[in-house]
DNA sequence: CGAGGGACCCGCCAAA
DNA sequence: ATTTTGGCGGGTCCCT
């Protein structure tokens, strides 16, 4: 949660650069989570220009590799791809019975030996946790699997119940949708909120859906589309975050009792209004806390914690870390520029 | 840090 | 009969 330490930060910088991405092709694959992540990594993309990320798929074996719905791809790296990659994603692998070679094994274990950061999508955890870099980790991974998961590798503490973990050096995330969440995810990390929620614009997806979020949704796509009561009265809410807002008022606003308004919302959204609102809010305190020299104190009543001491509980619960550290721990990733 | 007061959450249930 | 609603209670969490 917390990620890893000052001082493995500072060691990391230079030995891997996390813009560099490899992403892992193998035979029988998804197109769709290899697909996420060129989306987000492989293109260009104009909010990124001034540090774009290098992509490279890579692959154990020469292509064409065979995927599932009927094509193939013809990756354009083998494994020394991993030499010089500062974040490596392991997409689902489609036979979670398969034992990954023991030189992708040693691959994956040097490259995060190396410093770069591993990161898996749905069932690609289990590459991960054979490799042995879950290991006495909290880890995520589809909810399909999860009982598999941790039956197979019992060092691995599986949490079935949120969309991605962020363990610093090793992240894993859930169904393949989760896997933009932990993209978006690293791009806020490198880049900055502002950078993230315009690149999650371009891909027409929610801004942000925490780690922690359940991952059972009822409603698969987040219900901001303004024709729905819910989703209006949570558009209301965001553009007056800074004023003092009751979950009373939310309801009003979708012309519904408290009651089903709270029942609506949590099958729309996986939690409960109030919080969801303190979320909101803290989730609109990062930019201004990445962007400003803005006090803490000021920063926390313009997005609706009047009370500092109540906006840095809350900030704690929701992002593990203070306010002055995450905008620490932000400055300090942001100078981590290592030479091309 | 701790206590008091209030907001919130959620199971339950009667009513629509 | 089934589903949806919304009020109630009290336990919890939040906020001052």
């Amino acid at each position: 949660m917390a990620g890893a330490s000052g001082l493995y930060d500072i060691v990391r910088c230079y030995m891997a650069n996390p813009r560099k991405v490899a992403v892992l092709a193998f035979p029988g694959m998804a197109p769709f989570e290899l697909g996420v992540v060129v989306e987000v990594f492989g293109l260009a993309r104009p909010e990124l220009a001034h540090d774009p990320y290098e992509l490279t798929v890579f692959a154990e074996q020469a292509g064409p590799l065979a995927a599932i719905g009927g094509f193939s791809l013809t990756p354009s790296a083998g494994l020394e791809a991993l030499r010089d990659a500062g974040t490596v994603v392991i997409p689902g692998c489609p036979d979670k019975g398969a034992e990954p070679s023991a030189e992708l094994k040693g691959a994956l274990r040097d490259a995060h030996a190396r410093g770069a950061r591993m990161v898996s999508i749905c069932s690609g955890a289990f590459t991960l946790a054979a490799a042995g870099l879950l290991d006495g980790r909290e880890a995520a991974t589809h909810w399909r699997f999860a009982p598999l998961l941790a039956e197979r590798y019992p060092k691995v503490r599986v949490r079935p119940d949120v969309l991605y973990v962020d363990d610093g050096d090793v992240l894993s995330s859930a169904g393949s949708a989760a896997g933009i969440d932990l993209c978006l995810h690293l791009v806020r990390l490198d880049h900055g909120s502002e950078v993230a929620n315009a690149v999650a614009r371009g891909l027409v997806v929610a801004p942000h859906r925490d780690g922690g979020q359940a991952q059972f949704i009822e409603l698969p796509v987040s219900p901001r589309a303004g024709d729905q009561p819910v989703g209006r009265a949570m558009d209301w809410a965001l553009e007056r975050l800074g004023a003092p807002l009751s979950v009373g008022d939310l309801a009003r606003q979708a012309h519904m009792s408290p009651r089903t308004f709270a029942r609506r919302f949590h099958e729309a959204v996986g939690m409960s209004p109030g919080r969801w609102l303190s979320a909101q809010r803290v989730a609109a305190s990062l930019p201004l806390l990445e962007g400003s020299d803005d006090p803490v104190e000021h920063v926390g009543s313009a997005v609706g914690f009047p009370n500092p001491a109540n906006f840095r509980a809350q900030f704690r619960r929701h992002r593990g870390l203070s306010p002055a550290a995450y905008r620490r721990a932000f400055r300090a990733r942001r100078q981590e520029r290592p030479a091309a």
